[in-house]
DNA sequence: ATATAGATTTAGACTAACCTAAAAAATAAT
DNA sequence: ATTATTTTTTAGGTTAGTCTAAATCTATAT
């Protein structure tokens, strides 16, 4: 049985993992916002777990029963954000750090009860997969609004759930989910996008477009 | 910050104390099953942190600070045994262990949001009153069906949620909060109860009735 | 090729929980 | 009033998780 502690550390490797093939135990330490000791010795105590292998001096890679943990996790986590917002009325800024603790206490049966409830989901509130219960996901690659060419139009299908602030910023200005949006400029000195959506003209800073991502529509 | 192991030493010192004024190491072990080491240990802890009056050899009482912390937890336990029946349809036998965990991960909004969408509920699923949100409790004392007079009749108010095989039995008998019984018969020689109800004839053993709280009805 | 910087690991220590086995104190029984 | 039993506490040990400081290894730059 893994800990709630073990729990996080590995679905951050699992994230780190997407970009970077392995998981260094300084880049691990950042993200959780730990010692580097502290994350080698986990990296130890998961290693004689079997849920990563560790290549000393290089850093660890989920095993398969590391794998299956962190999907499970991420699905609980993606679900609570959904159940949040269904049931109780919560916005999409406000969800990731409860469901990073609720995701830790979810039973097989709870998980199904929710899905049920949501009407069996695929992506969360900030269009992020869910993965199914066995365990699959399916990654759609969505385009980064900054790079998207002027005059084109598309729908905001994902956005970046790192940042409270920013989901509040963009939930203030009316952007959300499914909102179709038109990039009517881009401004070379500075990276600025600017986009019609709503029937509103839009200026985005290059730091906030990098966090839309965009499905495009011919339109 | 309390973590969770000691939010149940806690919880769980709230509960003896109800009945017998001074909480023994003994007693708070057996109920958490752990050593009468360990909850000697945890015991120094608590006091240390100010959450109980150690008097040693003789037990612990929870200090304000204490029983502030032991409400709120109750609070959280009883709303999500609510929730969980409310909205993802559990039945009353199989909601305390997923309570037992979530009552730990829960924020003040949370806890908010669900007394809300709840409809402030006095009651949890079964029939313990949900301390308020600045910590009242109000105990109603209902009358033991054992203890009820042959001929009386009652309203089932309060069933024991210790045992979820006595739970599941009462759902399957037909027997459940609100349910209208009456005494048709008291049997001496082994103490069982026949209550009429749901126009069935339902006999009771002693230790089952002693599960179930009646607010007597004059009818 | 060697020095320096950067990343990784080890060493040693701490806290919260837990355990078993033994000691000490309080109760109950003779 | 002793003795026996039960309860409580202490002693000593384990595991998970954390830390800082020091050591070691790797990669880069001159
Ligand atoms: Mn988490
Ligand atoms: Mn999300
Ligand atoms: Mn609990
Ligand atoms: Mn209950």
């Amino acid at each position: 049985m893994e800990t709630i502690t073990a729990e996080d550390y590995i679905k951050r490797i699992y994230s780190i993992e997407r970009h970077s093939n392995f998981a260094s135990t300084s880049s691990i330490a950042k993200a959780l916002e730990v010692s580097d000791a502290s994350a080698n010795d986990m990296m130890k105590r998961l290693s004689e777990q079997g849920y990563v292998k560790y290549i000393p001096r290089k850093g660890v890679q989920l095993t398969k029963k590391g794998k299956i943990i962190a999907l499970k996790i991420v699905r609980r986590h993606r679900l609570w954000e959904m159940f949040l917002v269904k049931f109780l009325g919560y916005s999409w800024d406000e969800i990731h750090n409860e469901a990073e603790r609720l995701e830790h206490v979810t039973s097989e049966s709870l998980e199904a009860r929710i899905d049920k409830a949501l009407n069996f989901p695929t992506v969360d509130p900030h269009g992020d997969p869910i993965p199914t219960a066995n365990g699959e996901l399916i990654e759609t690659e969505y385009q980064l609004l900054n790079d998207c060419e002027k005059g084109s139009a598309g729908i905001i299908s994902r956005v970046s759930d790192k940042s409270p602030e920013v989901l509040q910023y963009l939930k203030n200005i009316g952007l959300g989910l499914q909102t179709k949006l038109k990039i009517v400029d881009k401004i070379s000195f500075d990276g600025s996008i600017i986009v019609k959506a709503n029937k509103q003209i839009i200026p985005l800073s290059p730091k906030l477009a990098q966090c839309i991502f965009i499905q495009p529509v011919t339109a």
